[in-house]
DNA sequence: TCTGGGGTCCTAGGACCC
DNA sequence: TCTGGGGTCCTAGGACCC
């Protein structure tokens, strides 16, 4: 059966309106009214469903600029537990047809059905049989993109919204990329959309037919390659099938708004102890640990900074991890307000077994022991049972 | 009382090494 | 008395994605 989609074996799948969607599950009587899933206070809308949208609020905005548009949109807090749970039940459907599935994020992924026809039929048969099992299992709907390459299947599942298949042949790719917005293309954002119509290069076409030499030089090498192939639809971008133990993750951060700014060293030391804390739980429960810890301060006029230190052994030790992200702090020497504070730990690898532990002063192996005391009790009392004691007491900033 | 939180990758300059 | 020239690491910033 030749339905126009086998020289298309590439899925994107795309949950429409995703935490919504999610979210309205538990509440029926709302579908048909605008709903906002986040937005709170100093917040951005995470998801909107059709009606909302319908009105002109977009994920991404904020709280106040949508409840300015549609003051009536029913507020709901978002429920990660709950996508979560919906996302890895997804996944899971999704690799019954293939092994070749790349999960992007909690409501994307990418599919290589290239090996999957004789078992399950062409890549829109694939696709509409994901559909209605993922419809029928979750309530919810997606849709998919179909093409010969990753970024052309991602263009063309947005195209499908919502509750949508397209499928993208080869021989059409030119005609379909090349009148559109360079701005729709996979990697170019609001910045370099705004820089390239500047120098004259409005639709994907225009940006084709500009040598692949005079691009680099204006957007920089890797990026003018990367913006050639997409022009063409030719990137070579291939699937990541999923990180494993050998492709960990490269850096954990946690950062938060604080509810008023705020210049009080007090107040901000606690929050970064809070963060550290955050960070390195998750570190040790991946067995991930990393030399370079990083700080991040946003101010109240938004202007944000980052400042980092990369010291000779990782670590994955709360203490040690929340002093350098109070030494970077306190090198700022700054006593404006502050919107924002982050840690982060970069340049992870995979704890190094016991060696470390070994070569360790007797203080830092009790800081590494105490570590672990704190977790085994979080993880059978929850994540707040066990706080460093500063913790305790102070109101939230 | 505009503007979250989690990430990835690229660039550019300086240090440092061979 | 030669404005070499790679390569890697570190730091800071920026763009982008969901």
């Amino acid at each position: 059966m030749n339905d126009g989609s086998l020289g298309c074996p590439l899925l994107h799948v795309d949950m429409d309106a995703f935490y919504a969607s999610v979210a309205l599950r538990e509440h029926p009587e709302l579908v048909d009214v605008p709903v906002v899933v986040g937005g709170g206070h100093r917040g951005v809308v995470l998801s909107a469903n059709y009606p909302a949208r319908r009105l002109g609020i977009r994920s991404g905005m904020s709280g106040t600029e949508a409840a300015r548009l549609c003051p009536q949109a029913v507020r709901l807090a978002p429920d990660f537990e709950a996508f979560e749970s919906v996302s890895r039940s997804v996944m899971e459907t999704f690799r019954q047809v293939t092994p070749l599935v790349e999960a992007y994020s909690l409501d994307e992924a990418f599919l290589d059905v290239s090996g999957s026809r004789r078992e399950r039929g062409t890549p829109l048969q694939i696709a509409e049989w994901l559909r209605a099992r993922i419809h029928d299992e979750q309530q919810i709907t997606c849709s998919v993109g179909l093409a010969a390459s990753v970024s052309v299947a991602k263009l063309a599942s947005r195209r499908a919204k919502p509750d949508g298949v397209l499928v993208i042949p080869p021989e059409r790719v030119i005609e379909y990329l090349h009148p559109l917005d360079v701005g729709e293309l996979f990697g170019v954002g609001a910045k370099t959309r705004a820089r390239l119509h500047r120098l004259g290069l409005e639709t994907v076409g225009d940006v084709a037919k500009i040598p692949l030499p005079t691009l680099r030089q204006m957007v920089g090498q890797a990026s003018g390659l990367h913006l050639h192939q997409l022009a063409w639809g030719t990137d070579r971008r291939t699937l990541v099938p999923r990180r494993s133990d050998d492709d960990p993750e490269r850096s954990m951060g946690a950062e938060e708004t604080f509810s008023r700014d705020t210049a009080d060293p007090a107040v901000i030391r606690r929050e970064l102890l809070r963060l550290a804390t955050r960070v390195t739980r998750r570190m040790r429960r991946a067995g991930l640990s990393g030399r370079t810890v990083a700080i991040r301060v946003r101010y109240s006029d938004f202007t944000t900074l980052t400042r980092s230190h990369t010291a000779p052994d990782p670590t994955d030790v709360t203490s040690e991890v929340h002093a350098e992200a109070v030494r970077l702090f306190e090198a700022l020497r700054t006593t404006r307000r502050i919107r924002l504070v982050g840690v982060r730990v970069e340049g992870l690898r995979p704890r190094a077994g016991t060696q470390r532990q070994l070569e360790l002063g007797a203080r830092e192996r009790g800081w590494a022991e105490a570590d672990r005391a704190v977790d085994a009790a979080a993880a059978r009392f929850g994540g707040g049972a066990v706080r460093p004691a500063t913790l305790f007491g102070g109101s939230r900033p």
